[in-house]
RNA sequence: GGCCCCGUCGUCUAGCGGUUAGGAUCCAUGGUUUUCAUCCAUGUUACAGGAGUUCAAUUCUCCUCGGGGUCACCA
């Protein structure tokens, strides 16, 4: 027998389907889709909760609907108004905005106190006065005879005068028998059997407060979410949820259980297994495009595209083409991606960006030159600001392997030469008047390209690796070209 | 253990009965470059296993194995 309410709100569907032809606006009206958001406040965001918020946000975005965020901070033990705070910030960071005003489930105890009455007179659930010294005896029981714990109904239908001195909870009463369908957007129809998974599960503890899995149901009602995005972790509280939904006579929202992403090992990812912190991506130097892109992908894909904008994560998302199956966090894509995203930055955005890196280029006025030359050789905006600092920085000391390689032979006497034609020259601004500087030294000298290059760059930059020597003298400018070479001259000689 | 979900290159994935099983990343090699990086080209590597259904299974069904999630007066 499936559950009455799925066939209801079903058939509910189908009417407003056929509809939706005559009444078009009425349906999309109706029909507007609201995602939500809906974090416990025990710590920083987290990468996979950020990956479901991505996708309720684009899923909403694409519809013209709404993404909310609800804070679900009824356990005051475990809370704090700082991590509340950090994820505000986390998606200030990535710009990702909630719409309306953001709901806190603390705020809100008469209503759910009001619902918890409602059942209560209704008949649909009831006050259970055992102690919870009775209720570890029953499961020690239960298990010992190899039984499944649960709940043993033992107040459902009581009558008589309750027990002294016990704060009772309230049980919702469960149905006992029969199957509960999830329609599931990712894993299709999914089943459980009532006796396998239910019993009649506390709503409100000894003080009255509301447990999860009622105010998750109220709060979706009440907040009008109808498209819920979550982790798959949650798909076996789904049940429960649904029992609520239907003691309240509340409508159903679809349901897409996101799978899981993993660790290397293959669990979960948790807090331990480090940099799940979303802003510890900010630290690390990448870009929120970069993530987002790399988030995206991560049990989504959309053909064989991998570079998305939030125009195109917007336009092209859709949940039913979510993965099946947990995906383990690697980072060697961010890292592609996120070089990819510096890669083709404005340098404008750049300057920007890297003022939160120590970096000031504001008034620089080969900032152009500078970043052209280096935006592409960084996985990171900690390496391109480490990039920047090394070439506008006059080298202290020469890496001994490179003078090795670079100062054979007539070395000096070549640096020499190219230092008398850049103190000789007048006008020196672009890469270009170097590069002319370079040649007419090789011609001069019947040298290769490499025998100025090499101890020029050493001189420059005291190693053999690094952006073009033309470049980077535009950069540094005339002076300090000359400078950085006799430098060289003097301490290698 | 019960219940539920999942199983394609190392990793992220495409595939939706007939493909030389595709792309990306990583790695390797070559080219470009005064060097390194970028960029370009090439290459190595995958359908967990076994039965069925079918003319034909990566694709459908079942079983086995493997992995994961969840079983609170936590969310």
């Amino acid at each position: 027998m499936k559950y009455p309410f799925n066939c209801i709100s079903t058939l509910f569907y189908q009417h407003l389907t056929q509809n939706s032809l005559k009444f078009g606006n009425f349906y999309k009206r109706l029909h507007m889709v609201v995602t939500r958001f809906a974090p416990s406040p025990t710590g920083y965001l987290h990468i996979g909760g950020l990956r479901t918020a991505l996708f309720s946000y684009l899923w909403a975005k694409k519809n013209g609907g709404k993404f909310v965020l609800r804070i679900e901070d009824t356990d005051k033990a475990r809370n704090s108004e700082a991590a509340t705070e950090a994820i505000l910030k986390a998606f200030e960071w990535l710009g990702l905005e909630a719409d309306g005003e953001i709901t806190y489930q603390s705020q809100r105890d008469e209503i759910y106190a009001k619902y918890i009455t409602q059942l209560l007179d209704e008949g649909k659930a009831y006050k259970c006065y055992m102690s919870k010294e009775e209720l570890t005896t029953l499961r020690e029981t239960q298990m010992a005879n190899k039984e499944r714990t649960r709940y043993d109904g033992r107040y459902r239908d009581f009558e008589g005068t309750p027990p002294e001195g016990i704060e009772p909870v309230i049980r919702i009463k469960a149905p006992l028998s029969g199957e509960i369908v999830v329609k599931d957007g990712v894993k299709g129809d999914i089943s459980f059997q009532a006796e396998d998974i239910l019993d009649d599960f506390v709503i409100a503890r000894g003080d009255g407060s509301p447990t999860y899995n009622f105010v998750v149901a109220v709060d979706d009602y009440l907040m009008g979410i109808n498209e819920v995005i979550r982790g798959d972790d949650h798909l076996s509280n789904t049940p429960k949820q649904i029992v609520v939904y239907e003691a309240l006579g509340f409508n159903i929202p679809a349901f897409y259980h996101v799978p899981m992403i993993h660790n290397a090992q293959g669990k979960k990812l948790s807090k331990r297994d480090g940099a799940t912190d979303v802003m510890a991506y900010k630290e690390m130097g990448y870009t929120p495009e970069a993530l987002l892109n790399f988030l995206v992908r991560l049990g989504w894909s959309h053909g064989d595209q991998e570079i998305f904008s939030m125009e195109e994560m917007q336009r092209l998302f859709d949940p039913k083409d979510i993965n099946k199956s947990a995906s383990i966090y690697s980072t060697e894509k961010l890292d592609w991606l996120n070089a990819h995203y510096i890669k083709n930055m404005s340098n404008t955005e750049l300057t920007e960006l890297l003022t939160s890196y120590d970096i000031v280029l504001t008034s620089h006025d080969k900032k152009e030159i500078l970043l052209d030359a280096l935006k592409e050789r960084a996985k990171t905006l900690v390496q391109l600001a480490q990039l920047i600092k090394e070439v506008i920085t006059t080298p202290s000391e020469y890496d001994a392997k490179a003078v090795k390689k670079a100062f054979k032979g007539n070395a000096i006497e070549i640096l020499n030469a190219f230092g008398a034609k850049v103190s000789a020259a007048e006008e020196l601004k672009l890469p270009h008047d170097y590069h002319l500087l370079m040649e007419a030294v090789v011609n001069e000298m019947e040298i290769g390209f490499g025998k100025i290059g090499n101890p020029l760059r050493v001189a420059l930059l005291g190693k053999m690796s690094g952006p073009g020597l033309d470049a980077v003298m535009a950069i540094i400018g005339k002076e300090e070209t000359m400078l950085r070479i006799a430098n060289a001259i003097t301490a290698l000689q």
